[in-house]
DNA sequence: ATGACGCGCAGTAATGCGCGTCATTATCCTTACC
């Protein structure tokens, strides 16, 4: 045994009592090492010791960024119950409990601060992590980066700046139990890790019986579910896709209860609390339930809508069955519902918008809230468009939004930035495409989810059911692009092709992420080679 | 893109159809203000 690989043992078994498992003991190895880590590791199979215990061997306080203020509590509290030092920052802390969380950060003399991007960026903490760099920082739930980042909560895209203006920089962890190819190299672009070791783990999972019911009329879907989360034993999950439709399903399930962000926090924890200790056996939902519950027996989710991408449906079915035994994930389709997140998708930002901010920073910083007074833009849509016009370099953000020196003109920031959204915009259909696919496929859909996380896959899963009906036909495959094949595009470079039909091949690229190209063109201008097998974006 | 809704009209009495208009998801931390 290595005596890094020691270390690490008496650690674990100091700290946390346990014994670190294969994948953990990887990402963990390369973290005390020095050497920033990306793990992709479903929940529950122990992410947070892996931070936990490479702080501990690396000797030196960590700071952990996490998303939610409650999942900073429960992980605070369960070191502390191991008598662990530790504190936890955000808005509500007094000043006198947060005076003393810095110093004892500066002086190293806690373990583990726990806060949220938007106490990160703030420049008195900047200051407390200038004077006295912590060894680790964590970053949990990644995927928050890609999801939250541009819109909804922008801090989380700043950390990687943060952390690279240090003195001396730490090693990043950064955790995540739902990533695929694209959302792996954004968190990583963005965080700005060096040469990440990359830990991915898991994306298979045999106990879930995969399924997909289609329903063409609303009536239907509405019996079908409650029909269906009747039939089925323990405890479960409904995501459904509006607050509404929450107390609608609750209403009608004996020992279930709504569960959603426009709830009152003391209702939400009685409903989760409840949840966990099985007073209570289904929570009909929207997407706020979830991060943080890791409750093994869960042994169904149902989804009364589709989710706009299989990203999010991963992420949410895999909250089932992690106790290893079986588990239901039933995605109730109705080809209709997916012309919602396409409408969301739609718009392009308008030009006289993005030409307003440019001249309105260009005279010198402002504050958020003054542009979107002088833009009469909503602070969301401000945000997402600012995101852009970061993105196209017209614009820096720091505590007010500053011009670039040597911005490109106005007018070639706007188009750059709108050849940015566009870009992105098609990523995102291409991402409810693949979960129309995914819906209303006719052969493995166990196989087809794996290839859409980069996990290559020949054989049938086996436990969806298409598999499990015999259907599971093989489909007759693009002669030239066979699913699985590799293969490199003249500008988009190397890439597996993830899913085909008669006329479109969707191909994975490492860098580029999904693209749909149609065949025909495909062929007439020589766009796609074949690649040799094997190399496929696993990291290691 | 789709669905809900109200309106006018048809042509008969009480509904039903077609059309235009309108709205339309979810997620958190924070700060300011009550």
């Amino acid at each position: 045994m290595r005596g890094i690989d020691r270390r690490i043992a008496a650690v674990a078994r100091e700290m946390l009592g346990l014994e670190p498992r294969p994948g953990q003991l990887e990402a963990i190895r390369a973290l005390a090492e020095g050497r920033d880590t990306l793990a992709v590791l479903p929940t529950g199979s122990g992410k947070s010791a892996i931070y936990q215990i490479a702080a501990g061997v690396l000797g030196g306080p960590a700071v952990v960024v996490s998303p939610l203020v409650s999942l900073q509590r429960d992980q605070a509290l369960a070191l502390r119950r191991r008598g662990v030092r530790v504190h936890v920052v955000n808005a509500a802390t007094g000043a006198a409990r947060r005076e003393r969380a810095m110093a004892a950060l500066g002086e190293r003399a806690t373990a583990f601060v726990f806060m949220a991007p938007e106490q990160l960026v703030r420049e008195d903490v900047r200051e407390v992590l200038r004077a006295a760099p912590p060894r680790l920082v964590a970053v949990d739930e990644a995927h928050c980066i890609s999801a939250w980042g541009h819109d909804f909560r922008p801090d989380y895209l700043r950390i990687g700046a943060v952390l690279d203006a240090l003195p001396r920089r730490p090693v990043i962890a950064a955790l995540t139990a739902t990533a695929a190819p694209p959302v792996r190299a954004e968190i990583a672009e963005r965080l700005r890790l060096r040469d990440p070791a990359q830990v991915v783990r898991g994306f298979d999972r045999p106990e879930l019986r995969l399924s997909v019911r289609t329903v063409h009329e609303t009536g239907r879907r509405h019996e079908a579910v409650v029909d269906a989360a009747r039939d089925l034993q323990g405890p479960g999950i409904v995501y459904v896709a509006t607050r509404k439709d929450t107390a609608w399903y609750a209403g009608r399930l004996e020992s279930a209860a709504p569960y959603h962000a426009g709830m009152r926090r003391r209702e939400r924890d009685r409903v989760q609390q409840a949840f966990m200790n099985d007073d209570l056996r289904i929570v009909v939902a929207t997407t706020a339930f979830g991060m943080g519950i890791d409750k093994p027996d869960v042994r169904f989710v149902l989804h009364a809508q589709v989710p706009e991408s299989l990203d999010s449906y991963y992420q949410e079915i895999g909250r089932a069955g992690r106790d290893g035994a079986g588990a239901a994930a039933v995605c109730f389709y109705r080809p209709e519902d997916l012309a919602l997140p396409r409408f969301f998708t739609g718009g392009l930002p308008a030009e006289d918008d993005l030409a307003a901010i440019c001249e309105a920073v260009a005279a010198g910083p402002v504050r958020r809230r003054d542009l979107a007074g002088r833009t009469g833009l909503s602070p969301r849509r401000l945000t997402a468009l600012l995101d852009l016009l970061h993105e196209a370099g017209m614009v820096r953000i720091r505590r007010r939004v500053e011009p670039v020196p040597d911005a490109p003109s106005t007018a070639d920031g706007v188009a750059r930035a709108l050849s940015l959204a566009e870009r992105r915009r098609s990523v995102e259909r291409t991402r409810i495409e693949m979960m129309r696919r995914y819906c209303e496929l006719s052969d493995c859909r166990g196989r087809f989810l794996l290839r859409y996380f980069g996990e290559p896959r020949d054989l049938p899963c086996g436990h969806c059911d298409v598999c499990l009906g015999g259907r599971a036909e093989r489909h007759a495959d693009n002669v030239a692009f066979p699913m699985g094949a590799r293969v490199r595009h003249r500008e988009w470079g190397p890439g597996v092709i993830v899913a085909g039909e008669d006329d479109r091949v969707t191909v994975l690229f490492d860098e580029a992420g999904y693209k749909e190209l149609l065949v025909a063109a495909v062929l007439d201008h020589d766009l796609l080679t074949r690649a040799p097998a094997g190399g496929a974006p696993r990291g290691g």
